[in-house]
DNA sequence: GATGAATGAGTTTTCATTCAT
DNA sequence: TATGAATGAAAACTCATTCAT
């Protein structure tokens, strides 16, 4: 592992245990085991830092879903392998996750940059689902819903577990299953 | 207006726009019209102050939640009710609760008595809902659903709700009335 | 003697001792006796101490010289009052002197503000010394030279002097009387 | 152009253009295409490229100067020559110069090898003008002046010219011609 | 000769908090 | 109750310099 990717490692554990502010470059560079300098002779600021963390979360993030939207079958099925693949991308990438997700609002006063990246990503989520809702509302798999607003919903839905998730005010059962059980009845025919 | 209650709207005001950490303890004295030494004679810390303002939200979300679930008619009016009374609360105390949605995280690693206060807060919620799913099981207005995981469910609905129109990325469409509907499809006989 | 003025003391005369950027916020705190925040607390800035210094100066400088070309006599002895002054001055204001003069370079690159000041300081200073010429001119006392070039160079002349010393390369003999005498011969009829 | 001078070119410029405090060695090899560690392959520290710069300019205003004083005529006109390749020595070498009218006080406070150089430099050209007058005076073409006292007057007025060039605070008007006669006037017969 | 990753000391600045008045 | 000068710890960032390749 490059020296690059240990403080990349270190800042999204510790940013996601102790919040980006509450963080130090510091402490960064300790548990990368690098010193001071080199934090910043490969990231120019703290708060690259954090963009870059946010950055390559974002790709995987949209290339997952669009997979997951263009497989077989009606457009239910496609709108339930995007929760799926939902759901297993919140567990296999939690820190970033949850780094991204807190410290979004003080990045989008921060830099335009990111907010923009946020916001683009958004965009393209709401526009797969849209397709997978139309697609479906067209095979018959889902009802005569308003497109759009049913995208923004489910995706309310998603962004309201990672939230709940990731504040950790909440000791959650496991609510995956019922999720879909949720949507499919509100959606399905 | 007495100078705490100035301090306190002028903190809410900033700490929603420039967040916790983007907010200095003198620049609510500023905005107050006070002097800085006047902040830390009324609270005791800046956290403090984040505190009494998260503290005097949770107090009223719990009793208009409560009173809404008391009402009349079957359960799923009443659960009904609960998000109405949800979305007219986002609007009237939009602020605090962006305050509060926001710097949740940092508060709970800081301090755990803003945590208790949220942990008992989110529990009284997911009970009254319970409650109101229970009701609406029993009068056969609400299907046979998983009690405790649909409350958990609703309560991660709004809370995306929120979260969406809080971080402020997105510009959302009006969804009060889909997410009504979203929820009675799902729910209702 | 306020902390305020403790603080501005001590940075004119490390300044001039060991430089504007050799001479960090610490030290200046250190030889003052106040603490590192007290610094900041005064002075906005390390470079506000800079321009606080270099503004004072400029008042007394530009006062002094319009009060000697104010006073009785041919239009040569006011200018020869205004050497005076300068050498006068050049004595009791030694360490600012230094300063303003060695950091000027800097200043104008960082802030215009100081800049501006200098810049208003030096043609009321050119100003001033051309309307003695010119009425020197008109009595008889100073020969027929061109007016405003020849108040440049009295003022090139009294600024190389400052140089010289300030720089302090070089070990100068008393030149102050022989000025005088350069000047007289120059343009005295 | 040798990769050395590239870096020498590119330091001259920058120091000129921001101060030697204000330009990053990383700056420089940029400026001068190599790398970072190119520059120290070369000159041992940044202020041994400071110390470069001077040096060069120094050699070569002591041969020029001395060539000056040599040539045929009076004192008054070897004295007029040495004015005069002042002023053209000032047109073509101005960045350097520039830089080392600056950063003098500096270097001399951080080693006393450049101070040397300097102090040798400026006693050289002392004894050059000195020499010229007292000629002058011996063949009468130069008032009875004291000789050294006038040499550093001269100089001073030299000096004078380019620390107001250099700091570019003031439009000057161009003097060279005046200067001249400011001197012709008070020190021929 | 040439490179650029790595370093860590040093700097300015911010800010919550205290306390004498 | 109200003030604001004073504090000092902590933080982000810079940069000359070194060294292995």
């Amino acid at each position: 592992m490059s020296k690059k990717e240990a403080i990349l490692n270190a800042a999204t554990e510790l940013f996601a245990r102790k919040g980006y502010n509450g963080t130090a470059a510091s402490e960064i560079a300790v548990q990368a085991k690098v010193a001071q300098g080199t934090v910043f002779h490969h990231f120019k600021s703290k708060e690259n830092l954090l963009v870059s963390i946010c950055d390559e979360l974002v790709k995987d993030y949209v290339s997952g879903i669009e997979k997951a939207a263009e497989g077989p079958g009606t457009g239910w099925e496609a709108l339930e392998r995007i929760l799926r693949f939902n759901q297993e991308f919140k567990r296999n990438r939690y820190d970033s996750i949850a780094v991204a997700f807190r410290e979004t609002g003080d990045l989008s006063k921060a830099t335009g940059e990111i907010h923009d990246h946020f916001f683009v990503l958004v965009n393209q989520i709401i526009d797969v689902m849209s397709s997978c809702i139309e697609k479906g509302i067209a095979d018959g798999s889902i009802r005569q819903v308003p497109v759009q607003l049913t995208a923004y919903l489910v995706h309310v839905l998603l962004v309201g577990m990672i939230h709940v998730e990731t504040e950790g005010l909440l000791e959650m059962p496991e609510l995956d299953d019922e999720l879909l059980e949720f949507c499919r009845r509100s959606l399905t025919t």
